[in-house]
DNA sequence: TAAATAAGTGAACCTATGTTCATTTTATTA
DNA sequence: TAATAAAATGAACATAGGTTCACTTATTTA
């Protein structure tokens, strides 16, 4: 007489539900938050349009989750990296390597963070910021370790700190948006030894 | 009889048109262009919505002539304060000098290029590549130059450029949205420090 | 197999805002 | 001042796309 959902039925839905995160973070990917359809979605995953609002609220809650996913995988593969080292110019460098490697392995993930997300409104932006700054953070610590044992002379590690994100940043995005440079992992030499020797690395 | 558009009231149409395109900057420094309304532009313009048309022929008409001239007013403004100077090196501190002098002075300029123009739509992100890889490229050639007179011994003189742009855009961004460094002044000397040691001035 | 309920569908609805246009106001000229 | 035409107005229009909902299909249980 009654039902109830069963496991099965339970995991395929989780399934779907990720199946339209991927299609979702596909399409994001390419369009600007705006230019991007719930249809267009709805097509890719191969669900109805009403289907979608099955699974979210709306099409910011998406978004948001979305956004949210990536910041936390981000996070923890950044982190990891730095477990791996105890010395904190290795840990600059882990950081920004597993940044690095993370966005060549999911394109997506970048062009959604770097270059789509803040097109989506004035609001949505803090969340971006939050996530910058926190990378930022990690980094003002680790300049203001060095500081502490005399390895690093800075003058401003806040402002340090965000020259040396910043200038990853411009490149990950040009590389993003116009294929340059071609080889990321090998600007990436250049990039690292560019900021070691900013900071005055001694 | 007849009816001739006299002198006067041209220039009043001029004056109009330049009301307009400040009302606009002020607007949508403010808000994004999806958030930002023909409405709100008139009603601080001082003007009814259906007049806005017969000054612009569309939002996104507006909007490119913004960001067309704010282009414009920031190359003039590096090219004129790099033609004070001939070394190489005083060439790129002018560049950024004259960048973030501007950006301190037209705060609007600075929000509406860095922050709000990347939601405007995929297409028109183009245009403000452009810019960016404008300043760039005047950097690279300033690198290169460097380069050949041996002052800069750089390994990739693309991406140290981009390294170097990427590290004033993060300090101005985080500048603009957040109020930090609070003396955009101060920081421009530890940036520029920086950078110079990044690219290993002799 | 039939009743019960969950999941899925897509056309229709709703709303927000860019744009238009019939009308009014302002400026020019004879 | 009257005729003419440009400039300004703001309510009305158009439409695109997010969201809803009456209906269909799939799944469970007795």
């Amino acid at each position: 007489m009654a039902y109830r959902q069963t496991n099965k039925v339970k995991e395929k839905l989780e399934r779907k539900k990720g199946d339209i995160i991927r299609a979702a973070r596909e399409v994001f990917a390419e369009n600007s938050y705006q230019e991007t359809s719930i249809k267009s979605i709805a097509q890719k995953a191969k669900i109805a349009t009403g289907t979608f609002y099955l699974y979210f609220s709306n099409k910011e809650a998406l978004i948001n989750m979305i956004v949210d996913e990536m910041f936390q995988e981000l996070l923890k593969c950044i982190k990891s990296e730095r477990e791996k080292v105890t010395d904190s110019f290795e840990k600059l460098q882990a950081s920004m390597e597993a940044c690095i490697r993370l966005f060549i392995k999911e394109k997506s993930m970048a062009k959604i963070l770097l270059i789509q997300v803040p097109g989506v409104n004035n609001a949505f932006n803090a969340k971006l910021t939050e996530i910058e700054n926190e990378l930022i953070k990690l980094t003002k610590e680790d300049l203001d370790e060095l500081k502490e044992e005399g390895r690093f002379p800075g003058e401003d590690s806040l402002v340090s700190a965000m020259a040396f994100v910043g200038s990853f940043r411009q490149v990950i995005t040009s590389w993003l948006r116009e294929g340059q440079p071609e080889d990321l992992e090998k600007a990436f030499d250049t990039l690292m030894k560019y900021n070691l020797r900013g900071l005055g690395k001694l």
